[in-house]
DNA sequence: CATGAATGAGCCTTCATTCAT
DNA sequence: CATGAATGAAGGCTCATTCAT
């Protein structure tokens, strides 16, 4: 049964056929994008695509396989939509690290893809199908490790591995905050986009805040005197503690 | 629907009939944590909670306000068992936002609650159900408003109430990342927890990173000598640039 | 999901549940002696039970158990319908080789069972499913057994265990092919049946038959000079032999 | 539609035309015996015919049209390759009996023909389809009279021609018993083959049960005396009987 | 009151067949 | 001629929900 005759990996472009499968591939963004891949159904993907109700199966196999080809081609799309300028020898480290934020942000929220590549993304990460292994292969990790380059360069060589790993988090953490909050977002702050309309302004913040937070946290010997922290050392031990 | 009568209301406590009601509600935390609200099925909630198919439909009318239930408890279970801790009036802003910070990742981290809340929370950002709303009001806004009063306290009077709630944003952006981005994390640096283990690495990087940018930011005038930004304002057009 | 919760183990008789139980154990007879397991539909079964489209998952949790039932069922129907003749201590073998043939020749062609049981064993023979194996512990194998008692009381202890699976063997061959061929023979003798009609003519040639076989090779010495067979012994090599 | 025109009876030879048609006769042949002719599926025989997935329809019409050109290729096979040997004046009838099961059995277990011939019979057996109208009158009546004229000639003129069939159909039978029983056989004998290895075996046991048992009944008078049988005669009322 | 058998809509998938190219 | 994409009916199964008991 494994080797049912499927013509799933055809890519010779052009023809009737590819008409079909383009349509299946782009009805399955959206219903994907908008539903998930458990609330979609393959009767209404191949409705949008003008496509019969076998079509799925035909050229994909079955529905898995049409998601996870979707999902790898709406990340390619974003890539290739949004890229990384090219840095240059004079690009700062904080250049580049704002060029990381604003594609990265743009992948996610852009209207271009109708946030499509963001939204999958997000419903991968709260139930993760076989596709996302694939996924962090292919794009996570190159990501992961380009801005762990950009940020190495921002704090030299002292911090450790595990350091620069925080940072990165931290940094990530904020652009895909808008991506995967946007619900509560849109409740909380009714009226007040966070998406692709205020990229700009997103960019410039969750930039300037990495870039303090950076070099705020590179230069230590700085700090102690200018706020009047605790004397307690701030590595408290772990129980909760309770003050008055 | 949600008007029916349905005997949710009773007062009486002890009984087979509470019982009952407890363990739906302890089956159906668990497994709409495990698994969340669609693929959850009703059949197998009733069995773990060793109940009747229909007992679900009997004593809360309907799998959703089952759901909805379950997620107001869980998230009330989550603020009792990990509060803010009271800060007194020699409680430094600092001292305040780490508390903050780790109350919040405990809540969505914390092993004993099986990190249920931050599970069901994370796939409420994904699927929004009607119980969002309520949530929004009840729980994540009075938290909001208690993160812009630290970190008021930590800025001054001086930024606007919207570079409040960006800075806001990004404290939480960097908590909650731990939290949604689980399967990805796993995958990126399989066998480094980012869970409850390390709760205190994250509260401390947390606090650490956010108290720098912070203040960073709020001491422009310091800043500029000392890194060689590029003359332009770090707000290039909003249009891609390429360099050499 | 092997765990799902079916009721399918239940055996509390009485109730309306077992009405409609039984009616599909009824109808699943009926369809699957007719069509055969994979022809048959559980929508056809339902209907003909006068029960819903979900009520063979529900009953027995899928189509192939329900067969499985059903098959052992009417085996426990064929049994007890025509049992072996008790045999007293002056039961001949021959007698009781009789009762064999006549008991498992009204099992397989019966009118009163449809020859169910009969039809149904006969596709298990041409596609077996999972309950063969049942089948053949809980009621083949016995039979054989009984089979074998039968035989070794009718040609002494002379004789090999190999030798008394074959002569087996023969009479259940003569006794299946009416139920195995039956459509050759409607189509080569049209209009005699071979069927439970004749069962009285057909149990007492395959007796007679058996019996004299049986008795022409326990004598071998008395034998040769009786027919003049050819001077080349009965063994020949095993390649095939060409004669003019 | 056995009527539409396709262009089956095409005469000239050689070329890709033949060439698919040849591969589709030969993989249907391998997929029918294996899997029957309703599990087969017209995707898979193409696809081991190395041909397009309608071809099967633009040679044959339809699946059932090649499944019936299948059978009787395989009939015609069986019977080329394993021939009744030709018999001379002093071929016994003993011989020639002995000769009609050897060659019987190796049509339906020979393993050069995979016994794709007596697999498909007995599935034929099952589930009768229209080819089997043709089977019976082209292979199996002349089968059945050429036996019927070795038991003649083994029985003399005395018995009537119902006699002979139940003496033809009880030959028969022991034959088909090991084709039509092996997944019984199997499950019952672990590890006994019955099957073209044994085929020798077979053909002697049967062919010496055949003939004492024929001998046996052609000669009544002499039974008598050396058993001592039931003073009953061995033709009981037709009723069951219970004795102590 | 609580049960659990029954419901029926709906889902994914399979398959023989057709037809434009 | 031969192809293979497209068709659409149908099948097994799941599931939340209902309702007689």
């Amino acid at each position: 049964m494994p080797d049912k005759f499927h013509p799933q990996t055809r890519s010779a472009p052009g023809g009737a056929h590819d008409a079909t499968r383009r349509a299946l591939l782009d009805a399955g963004a959206d219903v994907f994008a908008e539903v998930g891949f458990h609330h979609a159904t393959v009767r209404d993907i191949c409705r949008r695509a003008g496509a019969n109700v076998a079509a799925v199966n035909y050229h994909f196999g079955d529905k898995e396989t049409l998601y996870a080809e979707v999902l790898a081609e709406q990340s390619r799309l974003a890539m290739a939509l949004h890229p990384l300028p090219a840095a240059g020898p004079d690009t700062t480290p904080a250049q580049r690290l704002e060029d990381f934020i604003r594609a990265f942000l743009q992948r996610v929220l852009s209207a271009e893809l109708s946030a499509r590549h963001g939204r999958m993304m997000a419903r991968e990460m709260v139930e993760p199908t076989r596709a996302l292994d694939r996924l962090v292969a292919e794009s996570i990790r190159p990501q992961s490790a380009a801005l762990s380059v950009i940020l190495r360069d921002l704090v030299g060589p002292g911090p450790s591995e595990e350091t620069l790993r925080l940072l990165g988090m931290s940094v990530v953490g904020q652009i895909l905050f808008y991506c995967h909050c946007q619900p509560v977002l849109i409740r909380l702050f009714p009226g007040m986009p966070f998406n692709a309309e205020r990229l700009d302004t997103l960019t410039l913040h969750i930039t300037a805040f990495s870039l303090a937070a950076v070099r705020g946290l590179s230069q230590p010997p700085v700090a102690p005197a200018r706020v009047p922290r605790r004397p307690k050392t701030p590595s408290p031990p772990a129980g909760r503690r309770r003050r008055s």
